[in-house]
DNA sequence: TTGAAAAGTTAGCCGAAGCTAACTATATTT
DNA sequence: AAATATAGTTAGCTTCGGCTAACTTTTCAA
């Protein structure tokens, strides 16, 4: 039972979209899947066969598919991955919503416990009632506008790049 | 001169080591290239005719490997995103080197710029000389101590996961 | 209830990025 | 200068994760 080998990027998105999906009262098919993933059928039910391999998931061709409980707690660990970085990028950085959710579904695959966790105290820290009577993030807000302003030139969005 | 058509993690991981080589004086050979990425010879090899194709690095047969102008400034950025993750994860979470460096090497491929930006912004914004008469990092310093104490069961490392 | 539409599967292909093994070129040593 | 060690290359294989096209199963509506 040990090890587990670690999923690769690709396997934890398949494991995250259908724990969004089962949470989301619908069921998950393997059409919505390939939707919320924007890949085919075809690479779902590949995808599925080989996280039922794994002990992950119950497949069985044509019929419902569903976390196994050792699935569950590893594809609930990655939503919570997802959450706590989407809460830094927005809730801390302020950014877009679009921007950070893209942005942790990128992110959520690359940083390890440590940093996740360190993160996740980092948030509670900076949003604790008493941050010596500040608001740590409205007043980086503040900052950050001013500062832009600084290094806008023209009207339009910075960085063409 | 459009588009570049973006690199892949593995290619952008390529060229920030040619970078990183070629500014510690020694000159960029293959071996050492794959040495620091982990990589055969073989594969170093494959990276570069395809990097040249791609006019991001001179490359001949047997001999020198130098960065082209464009690939001197796309490997420049890579480089500074590692940067501003690496000083984020240590200076400001305050993670140990081995740590923080290893999360910048795998999230720099992920984050786009607009994170980035925004996260060199916050690094400036608690760094500032005057944050309210703090220092916010090692303020933070205190609270994670404090906090991972009321956790911190018994004296293993946590987390066996 | 039957027949089309939608969902799911299968087989076979492709590109990326690694690897090994065997070869070639360059460097170093004697 | 010849021999050997080291660096670099090539060819061919593997795995992963997509894709398309064609097929099967299920669903649903006439």
């Amino acid at each position: 039972m040990r090890k587990s080998e670690k999923l690769s990027a690709s396997l934890e998105d398949y494991l995250e979209a259908i724990f969004n999906l089962l949470e989301g009262t619908s069921v998950a098919r393997s059409k919505d899947i390939a939707d919320r993933l924007g890949v085919t059928r075809a690479s779902v039910t590949g995808a599925l066969k080989n996280l039922a391999q794994k002990g992950l998931v119950y497949y069985k061709p044509y019929g419902y598919t569903t976390l196994t409980e050792k699935g569950r707690r590893l594809a609930g660990r990655v939503a919570g991955r997802h959450q706590v970085l989407h809460s830094f990028f927005s809730d801390i950085l302020g950014l877009e919503e679009g921007v950070s959710q893209e942005a942790a579904c990128l992110a959520e695959h690359a940083l390890g416990p440590e940093i996740i966790d360190r993160l996740t105290v980092f948030i509670e820290f900076v949003s604790r009632p008493d941050a010596g009577g500040k608001d740590l993030a409205a007043e980086f807000g503040l900052f950050h506008q001013q500062n832009s302003d600084d290094h806008e030139c023209s009207g339009g969005p910075s960085r063409p790049e």
